[in-house]
DNA sequence: ACACGGCGC
DNA sequence: TATCCGCGCCGTGTA
């Protein structure tokens, strides 16, 4: 959304690429072709769906084109994503990484063309000769890359996932991306003003308590005045030093007052620095709107990651965080909306365990954390208190998350003792999912990898280890990972349905946000009825799973309204 | 520029 | 021996 065409570079055949200089502004910068001539050219090639397309990050190359009046079709391999299937953990998928790693071979260097730092400069200073070699290259390798790759995925048995599911979502992301969010930036500033003048109230009153003035935001000066001079004890230390991290300061605030007026201020200074004053510097000049970009190849289980700004962390529970979600509205006239998949890893844990006790909760619709507690505290889901729901709702959680009865008892504030006759107790209702998980971890240990539903597959190369805290943190991936792998897999086929949808039926609804189990749109009021049923429906109905999924929709002027 | 501590979801 | 998965971003401190 930010980046001029300075360029193309082409290749059909191995080892033969070509450059087309369109944008540079430099002395050697001779005989360029006008840009609105080459893309009048290129057009047709570039939209039809019949000559098979290859590219790496094609998403980039897509919001681009398409912001130059060119709709890319026939896209058959974006290498990135290949790469990332073949292993998702890999910790970059650039060109320059994976050629290295399949082609056996280094690529020039980004920063060796541009520079480094602050002297970098953009690509149309570059000499085009010199562009030429970069740019070649870069089209070469990716088209040598696919050739290698694509028969790789299908070996694998990736071929489904990649072209049923990763590719299509691309487009998906490209289309949300360029739809962007629009941010009240008024009701920012306001509250960034107010967050201020509540900042500089704390800071006094933790002088006051500190007896000096430091950075309050300095973890190793607060550590001098609370541990050096305040002689509060020591709870925990980093690397570094001494920790003052929230659960120390949480334990240190029954003794003095000074750490819990430190997480106060330091609430309000991360609301502040990460999103209040952020976001508006975000807004786009042209749309006025906030373009986040979702990243395909970043994590390990098969979510999407965002970024520029991270748009998936925005503040949901606490107060103050929603007014940051009063923030994300819609235009005159539209209104937002978001739908939301319930309890969606419990009930997949349902599905891929097949535990009768779990499934029928979910076939009856129960409130599935009262139901645990029920099982687990062995009271009628009548009795079960507000209190037995809490923890059984921390215990569901925890068996997601693949715990240990210490974490657990970390969670609860109880005794591990304790944590482990509830994590046997539970085991003991939920037969299905004690087998489900022990042979889920006996697989794993076996092939060296677990997988998704949709075949997605993480390798997990230290679970055999005999280290015995990185093998049960392999572990607890083990389980974890086809949970949450298995949400995002079905997430991205809703995503991709509904954008089918949303073009069939030619309705001018916009997604524009997805926050792991949610996806957020812009509806014009008039289609607002029609809409609502057809996002409900594609997102329930998206698999036939062994329990029904379940979908919550809620619609109004912004993103705190709807949930 | 980078590592780290810390923290939002 | 450490203890609940997965991320991205902020400010500080240091090189």
């Amino acid at each position: 959304m930010w980046a001029d065409l300075v360029g193309i570079s082409l290749s059909q055949t191995p080892y033969q690429a070509f450059y087309i200089p369109l944008g540079h502004r430099q002395p050697n910068a001779f005989d360029q072709l006008p840009l609105p001539w080459v893309l009048e050219q290129l057009k047709p090639l570039l939209e039809d769906e019949e000559l098979k397309k290859v590219g790496q990050n094609i998403k980039y190359d897509w919001i681009v084109l398409k912001r130059h009046g060119v709709h890319l079709r026939g896209i058959h391999c974006d290498t990135m994503i290949a790469s990332y299937l073949l292993n998702p953990t890999k910790h970059n998928h650039n060109l320059g990484e994976i050629a290295r790693e399949y082609l056996d071979r280094s690529v020039i260097d980004y920063k060796e063309v541009v520079g480094m730092g602050g002297k970098a400069v953009t690509f149309d200073q570059i000499e085009p000769e010199k562009a030429k070699d970069y740019s070649c290259e870069d089209a070469d390798l990716t088209l040598q890359l696919s050739h290698l790759l694509l028969p790789r995925l299908k070996e694998e048995g990736f071929k489904d996932l990649f072209d049923q599911v990763e590719t299509p979502l691309t487009i998906v992301l490209a289309k949300m991306e360029m739809n962007g969010v629009k941010i009240d930036i008024g009701l920012l500033r306001e509250f960034s003003k107010e967050i201020e003048s509540q900042l500089l109230q704390k800071m006094e009153r933790i002088y006051g308590l500190a007896g000096e003035t430091f950075n309050i935001n300095s973890s190793q000066q607060l550590g001098k005045i609370l541990f050096d001079k305040l002689k509060l004890p020591v709870i925990k230390k980093t690397k570094t030093g001494y920790s003052t991290d929230v659960e120390v300061l949480t334990k240190l605030s029954l003794q003095h007052e000074l750490p819990m007026e430190i997480l106060s201020y330091r609430n309000l200074a991360k609301l502040k620095s990460t999103y209040v004053d952020a976001l508006p510097k975000l807004v786009h000049p042209k749309t006025g709107r906030v373009h986040t970009s979702y990243n395909q190849t970043v994590t390990a289980t098969g979510r999407l990651s965002s970024s520029d700004p991270n748009l998936q962390n925005i503040p949901i529970r606490a107060e103050e965080g929603s007014r940051i979600r009063q923030a994300f509205i819609s235009e005159k006239g539209w209104v937002i909306a978001s739908a939301d998949y319930s309890q969606i890893e419990l009930r997949i844990l349902a599905h891929l365990s097949k535990d009768e006790t779990l499934r029928e909760a979910f076939r009856k619709n129960e409130d599935i954390h009262a139901r645990t507690a029920s099982e687990i505290f062995d009271v009628p889901m009548e009795k079960v208190t507000p209190s037995m729901r809490r923890e059984a709702k921390v215990i569901n959680f925890g068996i997601i998350y693949g715990m240990s009865a210490y974490g657990l008892s970390q969670q609860l504030g109880s005794e591990p003792k304790i944590a482990q006759v509830y994590i046997d107790e539970y085991f003991r209702k939920y037969t299905g999912v004690q087998t489900y998980i022990q042979k889920s971890l006996e697989e794993a240990k076996q092939k060296g990898y677990v997988t998704t539903l949709l075949n997605r597959r993480r390798y997990l190369p230290d679970i055999n280890s005999p280290n015995i805290p990185i093998r049960q943190a392999s572990e607890r991936m083990a389980v974890n990972t086809p949970l949450q792998g298995t949400a995002a897999d079905i997430i991205k086929v809703a995503m991709i349905h509904i954008q089918d949808r949303l073009e069939e039926l030619s309705l001018s609804t916009k997604m524009i946000m997805q926050v792991h189990d949610e996806l957020v749109f812009e509806v014009p009021e008039e289609e607002l009825s029609k809409m609502l049923p057809v996002i409900h429906n594609e997102m329930e109905a998206v698999m036939d799973l062994s329990v029904p999924l379940k979908v919550s929709i809620h619609s109004g002027k912004n993103w705190a309204e709807v949930h």
